[in-house]
DNA sequence: CCGGACCCTGAATCAGAAT
DNA sequence: AATTCTGATTCAGGGTCCG
């Protein structure tokens, strides 16, 4: 019987770390108390916050995402946080970081969140509730690496929702569905989603880019590379770390 | 005539149309009426209900609703603004609808029902309301095939939520994405599916299958096109004929 | 008449295997 | 491989039966 290595992480700590680059503003902390702090305002949002999906009680959902997550033995993933809500609490804090990011964006600007199909109406009703108007449900096909489904059909999809503050004002087309491997080699973070995919996405959205849950800095990268403007988020400091050392490297 | 007409809205009357060949079974009627009377009981429910989007503009869609929603402690679904009363009697008549099916499945009976991304929160919420465990969501992707969405992303795909009577008893393994064009000179009904995107869907599905909203017929083609047992339900008179007609044939 | 040991039951939880 | 299933185990609650 392990002590938790979970640690708490309280909004108001003020022991956040913060990395400026050229075109990259990097926070350690947790975006609750970071977003309100933030210079100026942005064109979207692009994120992959934690869904609380795993398990059907609320010890496993307590469980570390280490643990959680992990089919084979073979990777050791650092735990990441915010994993551990039920259904009204993961409701509640979504409409709450998403209507801080609703007064950090300009008028028209976009809201585009990750999201497995079980918390897929709950994301939805955050989303509106937050003010945005909801427009779209996109889908990550993962191209069939997904574990088969006896009986039933395969969960080889992840779903994005997406939104706008008020009218929208880009001038892009972009395809509804994202048909991308992951390959587990290129994986930093135990849930990271592949650039292929964040590319496409971020290219939708206008110049100054905001991700509140930046994990291992994916939608940084694609940001950064399409030479745009990038603030970016992350509470876990191991985490914090990997984005700041693949962001300084491009 | 007119006394058929009259007649229309009593479920006993005994002037719905009912034509029964070597392996279907065709009504025509508000399926609401018609199920409590089918004989034995179905492994599966595959269907394709009307959307019921009437009503519901993105202008009504716009508004805020943070704080209505975010004061109703126990609300489980929105209320959100505009047209909220669609929403809810649309919800209310799906778990009508879903729970008469469910009353009419063998135990591990799967259901698979078409949504479009609008309908697809209140779908998850009728499909466990009427008892069902929800599953998944699955994903038919039209190859493209849809209308470029301005400075977002285009709504190239519709989803089917699937659920199950209790435990799964199936051991089919099948794909959670279809990628299927929908060619316009096959197309019966103004919303009809593909027989391509159907085959597969009824394939992943126990002997006997039962489609309460038939439209032109493809679920029951496709089904008797597996040797497997068919019964459909269609309240429109000119769908019912088209179905009865493109049933016959095969 | 009361209290406590005892059993029973169903729900919640947990470990392990399979997909 | 951003889980699900099974079966074992724990645990709280309620009833019974004596002391």
């Amino acid at each position: 019987m392990q002590q938790a290595q979970k640690q708490q992480h309280n909004p108001l700590s003020n022991n956040q770390k913060h990395v400026r680059l050229a075109k990259a503003d990097l926070h350690q902390g947790d975006c609750l108390a970071v977003i309100p702090h933030l210079d100026g305002f942005f064109d979207a949002v692009v994120t992959d916050p934690p869904y609380s999906s795993g398990g059907q009680s609320k010890g496993n959902r307590a469980a570390s995402t280490g643990a959680k997550y992990l089919n084979t033995g073979s990777v050791q993933w650092p735990d990441f946080a915010g994993d551990s809500k039920d259904q009204r609490s993961y409701l509640h804090w979504s409409a709450l970081w998403m209507g801080l990011c609703y007064e950090k964006l300009n008028p028209g600007g976009l809201i585009v969140v990750f999201s497995d199909w079980r918390q897929l109406p709950v994301t939805t009703d955050a989303i509106q509730a937050s003010g945005f108007t909801w427009r779209g449900v996109g889908v990550w096909d993962k191209a069939g690496s997904a574990r088969p489904y006896k009986g039933g059909f395969k969960a080889q999809t992840e779903f994005f929702v997406w939104g706008s503050k008020g009218p929208l004002v880009g001038d892009s087309y972009s395809p509804g569905l994202f048909r991308v491997q992951q390959k587990p080699g290129e994986k930093r973070h135990q849930v990271g989603k592949p650039l292929d995919l964040m590319e496409p996405l971020v290219a939708a959205c206008g110049n100054r880019i905001l991700d509140p849950f930046m994990g291992s800095g994916t939608t940084g990268v694609a940001a950064i590379g399409q030479g745009k403007e990038f603030s970016g988020i992350e509470v876990c400091d191991h985490y914090f770390q990997v984005a700041v050392d693949r962001i300084r490297e491009r």
